[in-house]
DNA sequence: TCCAAACGTTCACTAGTTGTTTACGACTAG
DNA sequence: CTAGTCGTAAACAACTAGTGAACGTTTGGA
């Protein structure tokens, strides 16, 4: 058996509808609630906009939870193919993500860096200036 | 099968890893579960990150649980070819695994010494500070 | 159509991690 | 006691990830 994590993981429809009625794809994790078509991500107290590529990348993050995504993955599932010797296209993302989780929520680290792996996405307490 | 130990070995996928919906490779054992995929080992209660070859010198050691593993063997499987007169890297990972264990599980001694021969990995009781 | 802002991509440099080796002291068995 | 073995810390080069910024392209509005 799984020794894993206590884990909250909602994908559902939410208050907001989009101009057509049908109700917003939002996905729910740990405070975070991702809205995909919107490119939004919301917490009780604020909320940031991510462009086209960041979310993408995120969104192969947060779909397997506390889980270790490989960085070829990433690059597979965000840009097709497998990633170029030395790429860094997944890390400039990951980072451009992190800053703006970071400005959203200081006190939590959601990206975690496996190293020689990939990353692995899961809230934890810890401090950034 | 092995004789006279109360024994769990356990190898079975878990629910969720790679995108392709392949489930990541676990192995279980005595409170300990190790994915040598993503170089985790995980508890109850915590979790630790092995480099590469941490988990190389873990994993010769506990394929062959309760048993002693000459330094020969653990050199020939991980870095392979024969030790080397007086070769040291076999200790020194054993030490790093083992520092990287006690913080995880303080209360369990894993790794064994079997002065002269070689290294036995099994969870024993022992206060470690 | 033209322009400015936003975006994706790439690069160079910095910072951090890992594998390997060495040195020295503590320990073990005979 | 003594020779050999092991625990441990540290040094080092090679490699990987973090970061800031440049640059060309795309986009949307004037």
């Amino acid at each position: 058996m799984e020794i894993g994590r206590p884990y909250l993981f909602t994908a559902a429809g939410s208050e907001v509808a989009s101009p057509l009625g049908a109700p917003e794809r939002t996905i729910t994790l740990a405070g975070l609630e991702i809205r995909p078509d919107s490119r939004e991500v919301l917490t009780e107290t604020g909320r940031i906009q991510l462009t086209g590529r960041e979310l993408d990348v995120l969104m192969v993050l947060v779909e397997h939870p506390d889980r270790v995504v490989t960085r070829d993955t990433i690059y597979a599932e965000v840009w097709g193919g497998h990633m170029p010797y030395r790429d860094r296209a997944a890390d400039v993302y990951v980072r451009r993500v992190r800053e703006k989780l970071r400005a959203l929520a200081p006190e939590q680290i959601y990206i975690h860096t496996h190293f020689g792996i990939g990353y692995r996405f899961w809230p934890e307490p810890g401090v950034q200036d």
